[in-house]
DNA sequence: ATCTATTCATAATG
DNA sequence: TCATTATGAATAGAT
């Protein structure tokens, strides 16, 4: 049990699926999933239900008990609290793109923080080969009195700004931004009530190319 | 965990509910994980979908992506010549999405690609400078908190050799030393405790598998 | 399409 | 309605 591990479920990453073939896999599974369950909700619950899935290709499934075009053509007589159901669930998911454009945001800023630091840490090696610290680079015991005074000053006026440089790093805070995750439904207060059923059919409409 | 436990999930009959009460019960906990379907259904697989729901109190619930509307309104007109526009549009949204994809991983990818060229050229400043004298002729702005402690133990070690090669030369040795003595001692070393600023590590967005 | 290891959903219960 | 838990179901990855 414990060494065959390569297979089985894992977890998956809620965003699309990279690929139009692996994609077009998993559309196919979740969609009997969804309709599956939404069958199964109009049976146990006794409720009215409606829907339209189109598929990558282009092809239209769709299920509704009583039928689609009941279900459809009750929509516009909702009254305020149903509305506001519609666009809370439809919130929820431009909130998952809001979600990935801010990921890209900063993922595109540190990539050119990075670019930057590249470059500077390239022009820095480009500029140590030329001259000015052969002083620090020799031997002390090589340099006159002369040459150990201009270091000597040198070092003075690098240490002040050495020293503010420091200051400034320790300063400064590191942000971390954390990215949410959330993932709640589309949930309107309902009340408990008895309905009649009848026979729900799930089928396939339409076709393309 | 034998047959008499009376906890945990049990086969469920696939009829209606008896009882208005526990049939509302799992009205709720079942609409939460098919309205969730959907959504993940959309998001994974980049399609169309809609969703609504009367409750047995009668509340309409509904997702749809992009609209409830958007989707029914395709419906009639499956058999048409408007197929060819329904799957333009598709289409073009799948591309969209497909090309933020793609620039999202080529992005990554080049974060990593420069992080490597980053921590190469500073291995090889390391390597090539063990003495580390360029850090000194750069702006100290430029340098992160690494190479200012680099620095600092740098120029403590070499203070001690200065100091000495200026008693040797015996020419005013207490005047000069006092300067890169105390002051910068105390300070740097008051400093090194602070964090790292420059520090272009974690992300990982699992947007694929 | 089938299989299997896993994760996920949820019926029963508090 | 909310929390917990054991278990039934759905499904990602591989074949």
């Amino acid at each position: 049990m414990a060494g065959s591990s390569s297979k089985g479920r894992r977890r998956t990453q809620m965003w699309m699926i990279p690929g139009a073939d692996a994609r077009q896999v998993a559309f196919s599974k979740r969609r009997s999933g969804l309709f599956k369950k939404a069958r199964e909700l109009c049976t146990l619950c006794a409720v009215e239900t409606a829907l339209v899935v189109f598929s990558p290709g282009g092809k239209a499934f769709s299920f509704g008990h009583p039928g689609v075009d009941t279900i459809m053509n009750r929509l516009p007589n909702l009254s305020k609290p149903d509305l506001e159901a519609i666009q809370c669930t439809e919130a929820e998911y431009e909130a998952s793109l809001r979600e990935l454009n801010k990921e890209y945001s900063d993922i595109t800023e540190k990539l050119n923080a990075e670019k930057l630091r590249g470059e500077r840490l390239k022009q820095m090696r480009m500029e140590s080969q030329s001259q000015g610290q052969s002083l620090v680079e020799r031997p002390v015991d090589e340099l006159n009195l002369e040459e150990l005074l201009t270091l000597k000053s040198m070092l003075e006026e690098f240490k002040v700004k050495l020293r503010k440089r420091m200051q400034e790093l320790s300063v400064e805070a590191a942000a971390s931004t954390s990215i949410l995750a959330g993932e709640s439904d589309a949930s309107l207060g309902g009340t408990t009530e008895g309905n009649s059923s009848a026979d729900p059919h799930d089928h396939d409409v339409g076709h393309a190319n």
